[in-house]
DNA sequence: GTAATTGCAAATACTTTGCCACGTA
DNA sequence: TACGTGGCAAAGTATTTGCAATTAC
């Protein structure tokens, strides 16, 4: 099995959560697939389909989410999307407006140090980021 | 009336949209809160309660969206934000993940490079970035 | 007058929950 | 065995559309 998923398993189970063959195998679709999936893509994906119920997905998601293996995030599109966390990871997204595709931003983020700044100055806690950049891939624009 | 409801009215007109009660409202809302809200949120706002229907202030931030008036945000919760776009400002988010409140960040944004880069790199057209900070504020740290 | 815009109601889409059966620890 | 998890079906919430009536230009 990939490292990252069983890495990932660990993480898991040192949350308290239980070793289900649901669990493994959607953490092995998020691992491969390398970009944020909405419920419905990891659904129907191979790993899933036919191996469990949409509402076992979406409650296994919760868990993750809330356990912060996950990270729902908010893309524009009408379904939520939820991406893999990975500790000392951290990703930017680069998003067609017309066909959808996603991908991951190799470049360092430049965000950190207003990140640090607004922590100092708002108070809050557990401050993180979220930037994505749209607009129509060449591809696209044909 | 505040001169930039009376500024936006008027791209609105160049975009060849009709001036009406819905859409005059609909823009002093967003510029008198000055923050993203929900197609919920404005519908029952003061203005445009009882004025005009859920599904014209639908289609109405359809059109505006359409016309690059007001954008579209996604921020986590289940229901679309949409945000007045007032040429030549920009503007970060700053969002409470308990009690959902939402502030604009006055520091300058330090996306913009990364910003160029991309779409040199990448050959992406129409670009822009959307850049939300989440976390605890102050007041539900306790 | 003509085309854009609106209201109301109905249809979609996506998410979330209840309840009981099941599997992991 | 005990409690977290899963399946199925139903409910909930947000969005989107059809169509006839209305309004801006």
């Amino acid at each position: 099995m990939n490292a990252l998923v069983a890495e990932t398993i660990d993480r898991c189970r040192s949350g308290g959560m239980r070793r289900t063959k649901a669990m493994e195998q959607l953490l092995a679709t998020l691992v491969e697939t390398d970009r944020p999936m909405t419920l419905a893509e990891l659904a129907e994906s191979p790993r899933l389909t036919d191996q469990c119920d949409k509402a076992t997905v979406f409650r296994l998601l919760q868990r993750l989410t809330e356990k912060g293996i996950v990270r729902r995030l908010g893309l524009h599109e009408r379904a939520a999307y939820f991406a893999l966390l990975v500790p000392g990871r951290h990703r930017d997204y680069l998003i067609c407006t017309e066909c959808g595709s996603i991908e991951a931003i190799k470049a360092p983020c430049p965000v950190h140090e207003l990140e640090n700044e607004i922590r100092e100055k708002t108070g809050f806690r557990d401050l993180y980021h979220e930037l994505e950049f749209f607009g129509t891939c060449p591809r696209c624009a044909g």
